[in-house]
This record gives C-alpha cells, sequence and structure tokens, in this order.
DNA sequence: CTTAGGG
DNA sequence: CCCTAAG
C-alpha cells in the first residue's frame, strides 16, 4: 500500500504580503510501514487532522451537515483509511470474518496502487467546488491544498508588537513528526498565528474555524502554538460532529467516528474512532503532541514461531509442572537471567518492522500546556497533569514447548493451562517507560519520567512473582482495581484518577501459541490535558513461563527473570538547578564522598544516587573541557563548567577527601577563576 | 553499603 | 546509566 496524503495549507495573508504556509505532509505510507497494521488507531489517527480539515472545508463551503452523495474530503480520507486498515488486516489475518466488511467507497480506487489524494481548493475563490471537484477520487495523485487565511490585524488582540514582527518560525511539531508528518509553519507575525479555513460564504472572503485564535506572547513555542491550535481544532471538530452526527461515513468496519464521540464526565471531550478490532483511539481534548507506537514486541512473537519450527525443541511436559515457582531464590534468579536476555533480543529485533500480532495499548499522554521547561525547574511549583489511555493490556508473553509429536488440541490445552494459571492468579500491572519497567511504585510520574519523557508508556500484566518484587508491598492483586499508578502516592502529583474499564476479555489462540487476553481499561487522569500522546509502550518484556525443563533450559531461564528484576532506569537529564546543587557540593566536599553529596545535595531526591552523582560529576568533568559543540542535551552555563573544572582540580591536587573544611580554602584557592 | 572506574 | 571489584 503506498498511500500517500499530502495535505498543504496555505496561509496567505492578503492583508499584508506576509504569507503563512503551513504544510502538511502526511505519508500514510510510511506510517503503514512503520507500525503494526493493527495499530489502525495511529494511522486513523493521521487522518484525523485531516478530517477536520476536511470537515471545516466542507462546513465552510457548504454549510449544511447532510452528507449527500458528494464525497468530501472527509468521506476521501475515511475510504483511505479504510483501505489503509483493510490492507492492514488483510496482510495480518485472512481468515477472520469480522474483516469482510468493505470499504463503502468506489472501488476503482481502492485497487490503486499509489493513491496520493489531492484535494485542491487551494484558491478561496476555487475552494467551494474545488472541494466538491476533488470529491470524486481522483486516480491521480493529488494533494489537498488548503489556503488559510490569516487573521485580520484588527482581529487580532496585540497591541504591544514586540520588536519580533516579521520573526519567522519553522517547527515541526512533535505530532505530526512522529507520524511521518511535517508540519511547518511559518509566522511572519510572531504574535499571533491565526489559521483560518477558507470560506467564501461567510460576508468576507475566509471564515475563521475559530480555532486558531491563539494569542501567544513572542516567546512562546511555536509547538505550544501547535498545541493550541490543534486543540481547538480538536474542539471544533466536536461541534461539526454535531451536525455531522446523522453521516454515515464508511470508515472501516464502523460506520461513524460519530459514534465515538463521547463525553466525558468532566467535560472532558472525547474523539475517537474505533475501529474492528478494537483498537479505539481516544482523543481527549487535545491531540497535539500524538507520539508514535512503538513496536517493541515483534521479537516475541517471531521468537515464538522460532521456537515452534525448532528441532531443539525439547519435550516438554505440563505446563503447570514449570510455573515460576517461588522455590528458590537461587532458581528465581535464573529465572531472571533468562528473561533479562531475551528481552535484550528482543530489544534489537524490535527495531525492525514487521508484521506481529500483538496487542497494544494506547496510554494516552497529555501534557500541561503551561508546562515552562519544566525540566530546568529547580523544583516543580506546577505538577503537571498526565492523561492516560489505556488501551488494552498485553497477557504475559507465554512460552511453551512441546514435542513435534503432539497434537494441536494439546497444544491448545497447554496454552490455555498455561494463561489460566498466569491469569487466574494474582497478577500485578508492570508499568513500563520507553519499554522499562518502573519498580518502584514509591517514584512519583515526574521521577520516573512518565510525565517528562512523553516518549513511551505501557503497562502490562504480569503473574505475581514472589520474589521478583520484592519491594513492592501490597499491589492490588487484581489489575482493574489496581490504580497501578505509581504516582498514587506521590505528594507532587494531585491527579484524580477516574477508572472506567469495561472488562471484556476473549480468548483466542493465534496462529501458533498466542494468544491475548484484552480488557479495555480506559484511566482518565486530571482534566486539564493540553496534549495527547497515545503510545505504545509494550514490552513483550512480560512474564513468561518457560518449561523449566531439566538441563539446558536453565540458563536461559535464569536471564529471563533477571530482566524483570534489573530493568534499567529512565533516564533522567540532571537539569541545570541540579548541576548547580552538585558543583556546589563537590566544592565543598570534594570528589570523593559522593554519599554526602548526595544527602547534602539531593537528600530528597530519591532517584539521584550517589553513583549517579559520581557519573554526573564525571561527565561534568568531561564536558566541561570539550568544546561547547560537542556538548549536548541541555546546555550547562559555563559559569557552572568553569566551577566543575576549578573544583575538579582542586581535589584531584588535594586528594580530594578530607573533612568538609576545604570550602575556604577552595574559595581562596580558586579566588575568581570564573571568567566572565 | 560506599567508592572508584570501566563500559 | 549500569556493573562491579574493592574497601
Amino acid at each position: 500500500m503506498h498511500i500517500k496524503l499530502i495535505l498543504k495549507l496555505y496561509h496567505t495573508d492578503f492583508k499584508s504580503h506576509a504569507p503563512c504556509t503551513v504544510t502538511c505532509n502526511i505519508e500514510i505510507n510510511r506510517i503503514n510501514r512503520f507500525f503494526h497494521p493493527k495499530q489502525k488507531g495511529l494511522i486513523i489517527a493521521s487522518l484525523w487532522l485531516m478530517f477536520f480539515l476536511g470537515m471545516s472545508i466542507r462546513r465552510n463551503s457548504h454549510k449544511k451537515p447532510s452528507a449527500g452523495s458528494e464525497i468530501c474530503p472527509f468521506e476521501l480520507l475515511a475510504a483511505v483509511a479504510g483501505k489503509l486498515l483493510q490492507e492492514s488486516e488483510g496482510s495480518a489475518s485472512s481468515t477472520s470474518s469480522e474483516q469482510k466488511e468493505q470499504i463503502n467507497i468506489p472501488k476503482d480506487n481502492v485497487k490503486q496502487e499509489p493513491l496520493e489524494i489531492k484535494l485542491k481548493p487551494a484558491r478561496l475563490e476555487d475552494l467551494d467546488q474545488g472541494c466538491c471537484a476533488e470529491s470524486q477520487f481522483v486516480p491521480e495523485p493529488s494533494i489537498l491544498e488548503l489556503k488559510l487565511e490569516p487573521p485580520l490585524k484588527d482581529s487580532l488582540h496585540s497591541d504591544n508588537d514586540s520588536g519580533l514582527e516579521h520573526a519567522s518560525i519553522v517547527t515541526t511539531s512533535d505530532f505530526f513528526k512522529e507520524i511521518g508528518t511535517n508540519v511547518k509553519l511559518e509566522v511572519s507575525d510572531s504574535k499571533n498565528i491565526v489559521i483560518d479555513t477558507p470560506s467564501k460564504s461567510e460576508g468576507g472572503c475566509y471564515s475563521h474555524w475559530d480555532l486558531c485564535d491563539v494569542n501567544m506572547d513572542a516567546t512562546a513555542n511555536i509547538p505550544k502554538l501547535i498545541e493550541k491550535e490543534t486543540e481547538k481544532l480538536q474542539e471544533t471538530c466536536v461541534e461539526l460532529n454535531k451536525s455531522y452526527s446523522s453521516v454515515h461515513v464508511p470508515f472501516y468496519s464502523n460506520p461513524v467516528p460519530s459514534a465515538c464521540f463521547q463525553r466525558h464526565r468532566d467535560n472532558n471531550v472525547k474523539v475517537g474512532i474505533r475501529d474492528d478490532d478494537e483498537n479505539c483511539f481516544s482523543y481527549n481534548q487535545h491531540i497535539t503532541k500524538m507520539k508514535a507506537f512503538r513496536l517493541q514486541s515483534c521479537g516475541g512473537y517471531r521468537r515464538i514461531r522460532k521456537m515452534l519450527t525448532s528441532k531443539y525443541w525439547k519435550t516438554a511436559p505440563k505446563l503447570k509442572d514449570y510455573e515460576i515457582s517461588n522455590t528458590t531464590s537461587g532458581g528465581l534468579k535464573s529465572f531472571n537471567q533468562y528473561k533479562k536476555y531475551m528481552h535484550k533480543r528482543e530489544h534489537c529485533q524490535s527495531q525492525t518492522k514487521s508484521p506481529f500480532k500483538k496487542r497494544k495499548l494506547f496510554p494516552a499522554y497529555v501534557e500541561e500546556t503551561s508546562s515552562e521547561s519544566i525540566s530546568n525547574l529547580p523544583e516543580r511549583h506546577l505538577s503537571k497533569r498526565v492523561k492516560f489511555s489505556i488501551k488494552s493490556f498485553i497477557v504475559p508473553e507465554v512460552y511453551l514447548e512441546m514435542p513435534e509429536t503432539s497434537t494441536v488440541g494439546s497444544l491448545k490445552r497447554n496454552v490455555m493451562e498455561a494463561l489460566t494459571a498466569i491469569l487466574g492468579g494474582e497478577l500485578h500491572l508492570g508499568v513500563l517507560v520507553e519499554g522499562k519497567k518502573v519498580r518502584d511504585d514509591n517514584r512519583t510520574l515526574e521521577e520516573t519520567g512518565i510525565s517528562l519523557n512523553s516518549e513511551t508508556l505501557g503497562f502490562v500484566l504480569e503473574p505475581s512473582l514472589p520474589e521478583a518484587s520484592p519491594k513492592q508491598p501490597p499491589m492490588s492483586p487484581p489489575p482493574q482495581s489496581d490504580n497501578h499508578q505509581p504516582s498514587s502516592t506521590s505528594p507532587d502529583s494531585p491527579l484524580t484518577e477516574t477508572v472506567s474499564l469495561s472488562n471484556s476479555s476473549e480468548s483466542k489462540l493465534e496462529k501458533e501459541i498466542e494468544k491475548n487476553k484484552e480488557e479495555e481499561i480506559e484511566i482518565v487522569v486530571d482534566t486539564k490535558a493540553k496534549a495527547i500522546i497515545p503510545i505504545t509502550a509494550v514490552t513483550p518484556e512480560a512474564l513468561s513461563i518457560v518449561p523449566l525443563n531439566h538441563n539446558n533450559n536453565n540458563k536461559l531461564i535464569s536471564k529471563r527473570c533477571e530482566a524483570s528484576q534489573s530493568q534499567r532506569r529512565t533516564r533522567r537529564p540532571f537539569s541545570v538547578s541540579e548541576v548547580e546543587a552538585l558543583v556546589e557540593a563537590v566544592e565543598t566536599l570534594g570528589t570523593g564522598r559522593w554519599r554526602d553529596v548526595k544527602i547534602r545535595a539531593f537528600d530528597d531526591a530519591n532517584h539521584r544516587t550517589y553513583v549517579d552523582l559520581k557519573d554526573k560529576w564525571k561527565t561534568l568533568v568531561h564536558t566541561a573541557s570539550i568544546s561547547p559543540q560537542q556538548r549536548r542535551g541541555e546546555p550547562v552555563p559555563q559559569d557552572l563548567l568553569d566551577r566543575v573544572l576549578a573544583a575538579h582540580a582542586y581535589w584531584s591536587q588535594h586528594q580530594s577527601k578530607q573533612n568538609g573544611k576545604h570550602q575556604t580554602e577552595l574559595i581562596q584557592t580558586l579566588g575568581t577563576p570564573v571568567k566572565v
């Protein structure tokens, strides 16, 4: 499938001669390659943007909600989505009967190989017909072009014009970038960005979308701007939905998006599209940051297959016999090691994109708008809100071995037994960030990077492993009732969680041994979020049951177990303020007393161990000795680096570790080494 | 448990 | 950040 949607928005200000262009390219082909076919949510998500635009055009140009017979952008997009999804389904599983539904669009287009859609009401004047004219599926690659009108100067509330009048900013929104899209926003008027949809229906030459009346100060980030815009866009869409509720759009296997529009209790409007594969994307308020789904578990599937066909398969008795038993810690450890080993393998494989069958989670991440560079804040005054939307949980991986001669029936039985053993027992919930398991329940969202590092967040179900999770005291066993947010106890994360879940478990024996039980759980945290980042961070890491065979299996098993125990911590770059504190402490304490440094300057930062501090110092010294160009990450003020060098020199000379009386001496010694 | 260093 | 050998 090679669908490429190109969407261009031309934002032209005819009042001034400062044209603004918003270009948005969505290459679905790429998406298709990068993500699991079943991750239709993403695809649909990307199409949503188009949808919004299409809706807008339509509304503006026709002012009538009726779908009519004409195909408008929305339908077009929907159709494409359908097509795309169908492809995906087709390749994924062909026998399923559930996917017989066809896209309700002209078939002549369905088969099209490279399909580029071009809607081009590029000019205001053409908008009206443009929309319709293009509504027929154009066999030829086409482009959707919309002209966006800038706001009227007077309609803006920008009174105090900063000196950035003609600053041109080009940026890329995470959202688009992540889904293979590029958004360029050029703003000639740095203070205001307004995106309008052209329409001659209004008195003037254009009508507003009412969505991008964003007025931000000149220093605001463009991304933030885009956020706001998208936000408004979202709202607009919801509104539109009302009038479109009767429109039947041939979204693949699923009637209408409107059916998915739901309202959340606390006025959180949720918009989502659900496909037949229960991939439901919920757009909570803001769609700004749409993160790509990370595939991380394809390896598992492959491995299973491989194992199945491997001639090295050992005869494996009943799974039961191998249930992770908490016999001896030694045994457990070895098991963990196996996990680790496998995990690493998977990590490598995860890079390769390939079709696989695994259900993913769709946690959504939301970040507060006013999020200043949070990472820089000395201490969090404002606690960000994080929003989660968990699509489903993956059942822990199950491994089993069987003799080649065993029957499919026995295979099924074994699988079922294994699953029952896992799911029947106590389940724990694992929280993954960047594919790494967060073990400490007491860490806050911030600390774990869930809020900051919005990359990936995932949840996995795991059987209760007595020994494996020692420091996790009383975690509510059933995942359903589990808040499972490590933040629930965190002081600075005043999150209000609403957990609504519709538990629909079903079992399905996938091709080989795989099997998933699904539980749709939706967790909405907070209310005031600005951006949503659907993420898929499922590590196949979940616990697996491996036949503990007598001999050489133990080795692997051992590795596996350890993985669940030693997940690499999430990376948390030191902020400038932290560096400052570190430097200060080292200046007085020296470089050989990291525990004291820790106590002195990072006593409250549980996630900074003295080893971390030592390491940080090491890197700081290094950083200070290289050219600024070679430095990466958040730049550390030069004066701090100077202090680092000075302190480093001093303490290495004074053989460091002594009492802490060096402070004065140090100061004197250093005198005023810091030359501004 | 801490340090000190290599990875 | 992790891992570990050495105090």
